[in-house]
DNA sequence: GGCCAGGTGTTCG
DNA sequence: CGAACACATGGC
């Protein structure tokens, strides 16, 4: 289907960082795995992308996981007329970005695995993760054409895997986090879904006491897995920005109740222009 | 081959 | 409290 959106670049998303499921399978396209289905995106002109979902799925499914429910123009007009001029060229580079609503399960062991590594390395990871302990599905377009995929291991699998089978998806020494953060899901005693519900502190509160999620990680699962615009992952790339830009003075207070989608716009930034 | 990566836990002043 | 260190692995 096709589908005219604003804000919404899937290239921008693809890469910055809050997703590792979602690759490139051609110029201008992508594929995704989210919610046990595939679906392929191609950016057809700014504010117009294919789908390959019918409208059904769109409404019930994607709709939602790319916060379309949402209109970002007004934030971005704000933030790109503001004061803070690096800040203005950052949301007027990533204009297309969004803030994903993963599967709150996905993201805390997508981001328990990001510690220490660089981005290709957690979707290696994540990849492997999958292939190892998903399961297999098959998607099939309307023509015909075939793509198998694997979903997302199920908080029970992880809980149940062996440290040493899991090594073999290059987690390293985060084996250990991974299970018994798992097996607290899994249990009960964390429970996501009713943390969604909380305010951004207390959720960001539940999620550290899972082992391996420092303040970090935390605000990364609030953020992308609990649609918590507050919370507010600060990373080396971050710092990088707090600390040689803006020289330790950035105020956070002033974009109170959305501070991670900033913090978005910086990281995309940051990462697409000051790498080496 | 060495340094770095969307860090965290532990230990030691 | 904060600083220093280990941690396993791959990207560049």
């Amino acid at each position: 289907m096709i589908l005219e959106q604003k804000q919404f670049n899937i290239q921008q998303i693809a890469e910055s960082g809050q997703c590792f499921r979602m690759d490139p399978i051609a110029e201008g396209r992508y594929a995704v795995v989210a919610f046990g289905r595939y679906l392929e995106i191609r950016q057809l002109e700014e504010e117009k992308l294919l789908l390959s979902c019918g409208e059904k799925e769109f409404h019930d499914l994607w709709k939602h996981y790319f916060d379309l429910e949402f209109d970002y123009g007004p934030l971005v007009a704000r933030l790109s007329e503001g004061a803070d001029a690096f800040l203005r060229e950052a949301v007027l580079f990533g204009q297309g970005l969004r803030i994903l609503r993963q599967e709150p399960f996905e993201a805390l062991i997508s981001f328990l695995i990001s510690q220490n590594k660089n981005i290709p390395a957690i979707k290696r990871s994540v990849q492997l993760l999958c292939q190892q302990y998903g399961e297999l599905s098959e998607w099939a377009s309307a023509s015909g054409r075939r793509v198998s995929y694997f979903t997302f291991p199920t908080p029970e699998v992880l809980a149940a895997a062996d440290p040493e089978d899991l090594r073999r998806t290059g987690v390293g020494y985060r084996d250990v986090f991974i299970i018994k953060t798992a097996q607290l899901i899994a249990d009960g005693t964390v429970d996501l879904e009713a943390s969604k519900h909380l305010p951004g502190p207390e959720a960001i509160a539940r999620l550290k006491s899972l082992p391996g999620v420092g303040d970090k990680v935390a605000n990364c699962v609030s953020l992308f897995g609990l649609h918590h615009l507050d919370g507010c992952p600060v990373d080396v790339w971050i710092a990088r920005a707090m600390d040689e830009i803006y020289s330790g003075c950035f105020d956070w207070t002033q974009y109170t109740g959305y501070c991670g989608v900033v913090q978005q716009y910086l990281f995309y930034y940051m990462r697409s222009n000051y790498g080496k």
